[in-house]
DNA sequence: CGGATTTGACCCGCGC
DNA sequence: GCGCGGGTCAAATCCG
């Protein structure tokens, strides 16, 4: 309970920003009491599933949107387990799970639209394949969902180049028909987001973290579109922003990929093990992959960025008052400098982003990968899979604190975060009002949360 | 001055 | 056993 995930927060970061993005007011911003309950109520079904990761929460909105949508696949209650088992579905990471669904189940708003495209994907495996293999054509994710609550015009495709169709059921109702790009993010082929869960973190020597968790340790991976290019990095990589201060240690060139990965760490509070990639997808420049792995040992920072991200601000420092401008209100987030940087001087505000995923193809796609432990779960069942993830990972949400955590977060406008609790936390409702966007937590236009606007609003954790 | 970023080197797992 | 690739470390540098 300790541990908040950083994941977790991401997501609902994510969700957040799109949601802020959507009409809920503000002041109806509620957060449950029991942040737990938030799964519950979304899954309708395993609160301490998968994880207790909030992205199993995350997942939830989602699969109930299938099944909103109507998508013949999702319909048992357990859509959560179903997909679940899709994923089991290929183990040799060929085949992918993809459910489009044709129609959409909820108007779209230029500010929602983004769930209206948003597709969840699960993976027993990384996209590490793709990234090594250049060719598109062997998806390494066992298996994909997808979601598209809007009448998706045309099928997704792939970056393997092949057409992201719903299919039949699998074993468990499911069967994933198409073949997804081994690159998560491209599943989408526009913007989407992916997010992975692997297996529970395994650490071990200092040295060994590293590779040690390569393999055992959970991930989640979170394929975002890529903000514009002035956003990106001279590197040419771009950060999204969300509620943990990351710094950045290290960046590699990725074989295969023009593009490099970044490494960042926690830096919301030391000794936190906290970690995530970005990438850009090889596959669709436009897309960011980040990876998350290992989780955070800390509740959520009091003050993001208190100290990371509080240097090396862009240089634009007036970019503030443009993105609020943009009419994101709902925008307050924490960026590290990069991010803020990055952020600054894109025009794309959350809420552009949000439009210019919705206008265009633009979708939020979900992937959750498990590595070998997971595999061994997935295995089975569902239920042995959610509940051995859920030991790892498990959402601390915030218990008592809460109240005034969140009370004060109102004074952020539209926080992605109270979007993400209101709609996605809220209750059926708004399961079906779908205007939960888990995925569109990731702020590019990281500037809208400011250390001190979220930060702030945090306090009281 | 403190903290973040950059970047080359090192370490380790995996595949051949 | 060797090489490759990926992940991390740490010194140098940058920035507020």
């Amino acid at each position: 309970m300790d541990n908040y995930q950083g994941d977790l927060t991401d997501i609902l970061r994510a969700s957040g920003g799109a949601l802020g993005q959507s009409d809920v007011p503000v002041s109806d911003w509620e957060f449950p009491s029991d942040p737990i309950n938030l799964s519950s109520s979304t899954m309708g079904e395993n609160r301490d599933d998968i994880f207790g990761d909030p992205f199993c929460n995350m997942r939830d909105p989602l699969l109930h949107e299938l099944n909103v949508a109507g998508s013949s696949y999702f319909s048992s209650p357990n859509s959560a387990d179903h997909l679940l088992s899709t994923a089991t579905v290929d183990h040799d990471h060929t085949g992918s799970f993809v459910a489009a669904n044709s129609a959409a189940p909820a108007p779209i708003t230029s500010s929602n639209s983004i769930l209206a495209h948003q597709k969840v994907f699960e993976d027993h495996e990384m996209h590490k394949p793709a990234a090594t293999t250049p060719t598109p054509t062997p998806c390494n994710i066992f298996s994909r969902i997808q979601i598209s609550p809007i009448n998706p015009p045309k099928l997704p495709v792939s970056p393997c180049n092949s057409p992201v169709i719903a299919t039949g059921a699998s074993p468990r109702g499911f069967k994933p028909s198409a073949m997804v790009s081994s690159d998560v993010i491209n599943v989408n082929n526009s913007k989407g987001c992916l997010i992975e869960n692997i297996g529970p973190v395994q650490i071990s020597s200092p040295r060994n973290l590293g590779i040690k968790r390569r393999k055992s340790q959970a991930k989640k991976v979170v394929c975002i579109p890529a903000p514009a290019a002035a956003n990106s990095r001279p590197s040419g990589e771009v950060v999204p922003s969300d509620l943990w201060a990351w710094r950045k240690y290290g960046q590699k060139p990725i074989k295969g990929s023009p593009y490099p990965r970044g490494y960042y760490r926690c830096s919301s509070s030391k000794g936190c093990s906290a970690r995530k990639q970005v990438e850009r997808s090889r596959t669709d420049p436009n897309m960011l992959v980040i990876t998350y792995t290992s989780e955070h040992n800390h509740p959520w920072p009091t003050q993001r960025n208190a100290l990371a991200g509080s240097t090396r601000t862009q240089p634009t420092k007036g970019n503030a008052s443009s993105r609020s401008s943009t009419g994101s209100q709902a925008q307050k987030t924490g960026n590290t400098k990069e991010e803020q940087k990055e952020s600054s001087n894109d025009t794309l505000s959350p809420t552009n982003i949000n439009v210019g995923c919705s206008s265009s193809t633009a979708s939020a796609s979900v992937k959750e990968e498990f590595d070998d432990i997971e595999k061994q779960m997935e295995m089975d069942d569902n239920d042995q899979f959610s509940e051995g993830f859920s030991h790892s990972y498990r959402p601390s949400m915030p218990d008592q604190s809460d109240q005034d955590f969140f009370a004060e977060l109102g004074e952020i406008d539209a926080d992605p975060l109270d979007l993400l609790f209101t709609q996605g936390f809220n209750g059926e409702e708004q399961k079906e009002s779908k205007a939960l966007d888990p995925f569109s937590i990731f702020d590019w236009s990281g500037d809208t949360y400011t250390n001190t606007s979220f930060g702030e609003a945090k306090r009281g954790l």
